[in-house]
DNA sequence: CGCTTGACAAAGG
DNA sequence: CCCTTTGCCAAGC
């Protein structure tokens, strides 16, 4: 449907690009909005990977609803809806998966931090 | 058409 | 280890 050569449709492209992404994270894996952005063609657009983000928020229309957006968190290691205000929820998404936070609210992002490369790589008994 | 905001990231104190 | 500043880039107003 885009007609024309010259609009610039890569802005969906980005939008759909990361939420393609965040869909193959595998349960107990997370990723980081910084990773997000440069899988997707935009290295250094953090900020608008997250963006992407809210705005699957607003839409209950069931598109992005299945999306597993508690998976996603900063290159911290911490989640950053804490302020938003679902921030424990996620992290006890999280945990629920096999994610465990520290009492900082941390987590092991080198050992959790999942890359399409590993292919849907399921967690080894080792990191339970 | 330009300024402000923001689910970030990396560096410095 | 926690807090502050700078950079970055796209979307909203």
């Amino acid at each position: 449907m885009p007609a024309e050569p010259g609009t610039t449709e890569v802005s969906g492209e980005f939008q759909a690009r990361i939420l393609a992404l965040v869909a193959r994270i595998p349960p107990g894996r997370v990723m980081t909005y910084g990773q997000l952005a440069l899988l997707a063609g935009h290295p250094g657009a953090a900020r608008q990977a997250g963006h992407v983000m809210n705005g699957l928020m607003g839409g209950q229309d069931g598109e992005g609803a299945d999306l597993p957006w508690q998976r996603v968190i900063n290159a911290q290691g911490r989640v950053s809806t804490h302020k938003l205000g679902f921030g424990d929820l996620q992290e006890r998404l999280l945990r629920a998966e096999g994610v465990p936070f520290d009492a900082s609210g941390r987590c092991d992002l080198s050992a959790r931090q999942w890359w399409p490369e590993e292919d849907r790589d399921a967690p080894p008994e080792a990191l339970f």
